[in-house]
DNA sequence: CGTATTTCTTAACTTAAGTGAACAAGCGAT
DNA sequence: ATCGCTTGTTCACTTAAGTTAAGAAATACG
C-alpha cells in the first residue's frame, strides 16, 4: 500500500529513506467505505486525497439535482478549490466504492515543505502537470459535442464506463441521462 | 511597466531590491502587435506569458475551423501545456491586440527556482491556485447551459464581450456564431 | 427470499443548437 | 474612395438535447 504512494512519487523525485518515513509518520492513510461523503457542500476543508485503491467523485447540488464533474481513481490527487480559496466548499466528494486514500491537510503539507524543499518542487511539478492536463481536457471538452465526448471517455477512460452509474457518466459529460442513453443507442445503430 | 508585474508578484511573495533586480536583468519585457502568432500548432516551446497591457488567446484549428478555447488578459498567466509535457503544441497562440508581456523560458524558470527557493514557493502557489480557478470554471462549464454561459460571461468578464470578436467569444462558449447571434437576441426578448 | 429503491431505457413532445445560405455592416489596404 | 474580406445577423431547415412520463432491469436490504 505505502508502495503505491512512493512508487507514485517517484516520478517526480527520489526520496530518502529518511524522507520517507517522515512521511510515513504523518499517518495519512485512510480506508473508506463506499457511500462515504468526505466533503460536504458549505464545509471548510484542508484536506487533499491521493487515492490508492477505489473511486471517489466530486458533485454538485444544483434545484436539488446532482451533477457529477469529476472522478478520481487510482494514482490521482485531488485538492478541492475550498482548500485552496481557504472558502467554503462549493461540492461535495462522496465516494462510488470502498477506497484506500492517504488524507493530508494543507498545513501539514505547508510544514513538510518548509523542512524538506525536496517536498516544494514535488508539489510545483504535480500542480503544473495537473494544470496542464486539465487545459487540455477542458479544451477537448469546449471543442467537442457530448457523442464525440463519450466516444473519447470510451477510449481515455475506459474503466469508468464500467465502474461508474450512466446517470452519473451523463452530468460527467454535461447531458442528462436520457440523452446518454439515447446517444449510445444511436452509436451502436451507425455501427452495425 | 516594471511596476505591473512586481505588484503582481506581491500578491504570493515579497520580494528584496536584489531579486527584484535579478528578475530585470533577464530581459523579459516584449511588446508585439496584434495579429502576432506567438505559438504554432506542431511547434515546441518553452515559453511562458504574463500580460501587462493587451490580450492573447488559445485557439485549435479542427477541420479548418478555429476554435478558440482561452483568453488571457492584463494581469492573467498562461503557460501552454506542451512546455509542460515538452511534446509539440496541440494549438495556436495569438495577439487579439497590441499586447505588452513577459517572455520567460521554462529553463530560465528552473534554474531561477534553484537560486531563490522564494519563486520555487511562488510559482507553486500561483500554480495551485490557477488549478483550483480553472477547476471551477470548468465545473460551472459542464454544469450550464450555453445561454447561462453567456449571461455568467457577462457577470466574471465583461470586458472580453466588448474586446473580442463575436465568433471567437462563441467558441469559447462551446457553440456556433449563428447560435451566440440567436441567444442573445432571445435574452434580449426576455428581458422585455 | 421478496420488496423497495435505484438505475437504465424507451417514447412522444418541446426547445435549442447545428447547418447552409444570403445579406448588411464594418474595416483594412491600396 | 473603393474594393475585398471579415464579421455579425437573420432565416429556413435539420439534428440533437431537454422534459415528462412510463416501465423494465438491476441492486440493496430487511
Amino acid at each position: 500500500m505505502k508502495d503505491i504512494l512512493f512508487d507514485f512519487l517517484s516520478k517526480y523525485v527520489s526520496l530518502t529513506d529518511d524522507e520517507k518515513n517522515a512521511l510515513l509518520a504523518l499517518d495519512i492513510f485512510r480506508s473508506v467505505k463506499k457511500g462515504t461523503v468526505l466533503l460536504q457542500e458549505g464545509q471548510k476543508s484542508k484536506d487533499s486525497y491521493f487515492i490508492l485503491k477505489g473511486c471517489i467523485r466530486t458533485y454538485y447540488l444544483i434545484d436539488g439535482e446532482e451533477k457529477t464533474t469529476a472522478f478520481y481513481t487510482e494514482m490521482e490527487v485531488l485538492t478541492p478549490p475550498c482548500v485552496i480559496s481557504k472558502t467554503p466548499s462549493e461540492y461535495y466528494v462522496g465516494c462510488l466504492e470502498d477506497t484506500i486514500l492517504t488524507v493530508s491537510n494543507s498545513d501539514m503539507e505547508e510544514e513538510t515543505n518548509r523542512k524538506f524543499p525536496k517536498f516544494e518542487t514535488l508539489c510545483r511539478v504535480l500542480s503544473e502537470e495537473l494544470l496542464a492536463k486539465q487545459r487540455i481536457d477542458f479544451d477537448a471538452f469546449k471543442t467537442s459535442s457530448p457523442e464525440q465526448r463519450y466516444l473519447n471517455l470510451i477510449q481515455k477512460r475506459p474503466d469508468l464506463i464500467q465502474r461508474v452509474p450512466q446517470h452519473q457518466l451523463a452530468s460527467y459529460l454535461g447531458i442528462k441521462p436520457q440523452s446518454l442513453s439515447r446517444l449510445r443507442a444511436r452509436i451502436l445503430e451507425k455501427k452495425s
